[in-house]
DNA sequence: TAAAAATACTCCATAGGTATTTTAT
DNA sequence: ATAAAATACCTATGGAGTATTTTTA
């Protein structure tokens, strides 16, 4: 059922050495041990991970990719335990996730200020998955754009931001210095669920090799703009709500307060950089 | 030593309950085996999961971690075993890695439309990590930026880019088109080694607060600039070498054939950009 | 024929089961 | 008083050991 991490290490050893014996040396146990384990691990995941002769002990394509695979499984259940046990020793931790586009590391100062202990770890979120992370765990707190699925969340609306429509620099619409709806008619846009094409930076490439065009929020139009693109306003567009956001039964302290400072600092972010313009 | 899945996922059972009796139901084993499992696991990570009183169960701190990064380690195992099974299946990948500011997507089209069957991953590289994951097997091939350690790694170089000064619009030195070294001298240079500080995004932030400028190859300011910082060459800084790698001991088709796509359509990607000014 | 993996078997640690006890509300 | 976790004790699966056989370069 589980995958079994000791039979999984007992694998790793043998294709790095490519010998059963030396593999079983290292790992302090008998050879005829190992044989039998990975064995019993090629028959739990149904394929074949060796090519073995008497001579030599060749991986298989499904070998190669489960050696490559092993590191990263220990090194994420090596954090994992890193981390209960930091927790255990009282170390606070704050996971805070922000949307492609938004700044955080603001609010972050000013919370470090105030709680130099917690340690603070940042997620990048993706477009269409803002939510979950903060409903599963893996983050504490976010600021994310509306639209998402708030239920089970606690929002806290910060600010608002306008939607540029982002073209080729050689569209013949990137000559006006601002859009409507009806000047974008017709146009074929870029949804996000179209693709399944991950990065922001992606799809700017898409747009940019004149696939299409894509409405996104000012903030992203400014942190991940290109000398080949241009971002135009979209005067009737409707903005976009920004939002402190924390799953609703989170009562930590660090996490209220964190919340409580990014309301402030984040509050008047639209402000500020529109006065930079 | 190595943690066990099984008693995680149990762990994670009564986590979500609240109740050892209900848990293990759900789990088709007895309570009392339960109790000893989660005891054992307790012991295993040498710390305290779970609060009991007869009435109720409640995580402790590190409980409440463990439960958070269970999801992460499943999701880790299940991902990994279900991309060996891919590949057993005869489904060829090829995970291509590139550094923040170059961009891949065009010679992934390329070989996309020539091997439409390879599925392609996109690994996204840091700063200060470029070329670990493509001698540890994350990475298959990788576009880097020097200097780099190239030990074990094949390297082809494909371009070179100018070096250009990042500053705050506000700087006096923002007005100047262009710069020296010596217009530099006394200037507070953001290392990447001085903070553990991990994004560009980040790092362009310590910049916008006045903490100092950063020398960056231009593509890094192309891809992420902002209105509140300006980017000006410096005319007698060496440029940066940009290159195709992969590691020595790879010899598959698909990894061979990416290389020659990628030499092709990245070659000439500084000029293409250039012309775009 | 010799080096290396696989098989045969034995032993014991531990997962899992049932019956019962302890404990806190 | 009672619901729920812990403990006691049993069974059996499977991990690890040693001795031996099989295989192929």
């Amino acid at each position: 059922m589980d995958l079994d991490l000791r039979k999984l290490r007992y694998f790793a050893a043998v294709a790095e050495h490519g010998h059963f014996g030396r593999a079983a040396e290292q790992l302090y146990i008998a050879q005829p041990v190992l044989s039998r384990q990975i064995r019993a691990l090629e028959q739990e995941l149904g394929c074949t991970l060796l090519a073995r002769t008497t001579r030599s002990v060749q991986l298989t394509p499904a070998g190669e990719q489960l050696y490559e695979e092993a590191r990263g499984v220990f090194a994420t259940v090596d954090a994992a335990v890193r981390r209960v046990h930091e927790i255990d020793r009282g170390v606070e931790r704050l996971v805070v996730a922000f949307a492609p586009g938004l700044h955080v590391s603001e609010a972050v100062r000013a919370f470090t200020a105030a709680h130099p202990s917690v340690e603070i770890e940042l997620l990048h979120l993706n477009w269409w998955e803002q939510d979950a992370p903060l409903r599963d765990g893996r983050a504490h707190v976010g600021y994310l754009r509306q639209p998402f699925d708030s239920t089970g969340l606690r929002v806290v609306p910060v600010g608002s931001e306008p939607k540029v429509a982002c073209l080729p620099a050689a569209h013949p619409l990137a000559r006006r210095r601002s859009l409507t709806w009806a000047d974008l008619d017709g146009e074929p846009i870029l949804d996000a669920h179209a693709r399944r094409t991950s990065s922001v930076e992606e799809k700017f490439e898409l747009i940019a090799a004149g696939h299409g065009i894509a409405m996104v929020p000012q903030s992203v139009a400014r942190s991940y703009s290109r000398p080949d693109l241009v971002y135009r306003p979209v005067t009737d567009a409707v903005p976009v709500q920004t939002c402190v956001v924390v799953a609703e039964d989170r009562q930590e302290r660090r996490v209220l307060d964190f919340v409580a400072v990014a309301e402030r600092t984040l509050g008047d972010e639209p402000a500020r950089l529109a006065a930079v313009d």
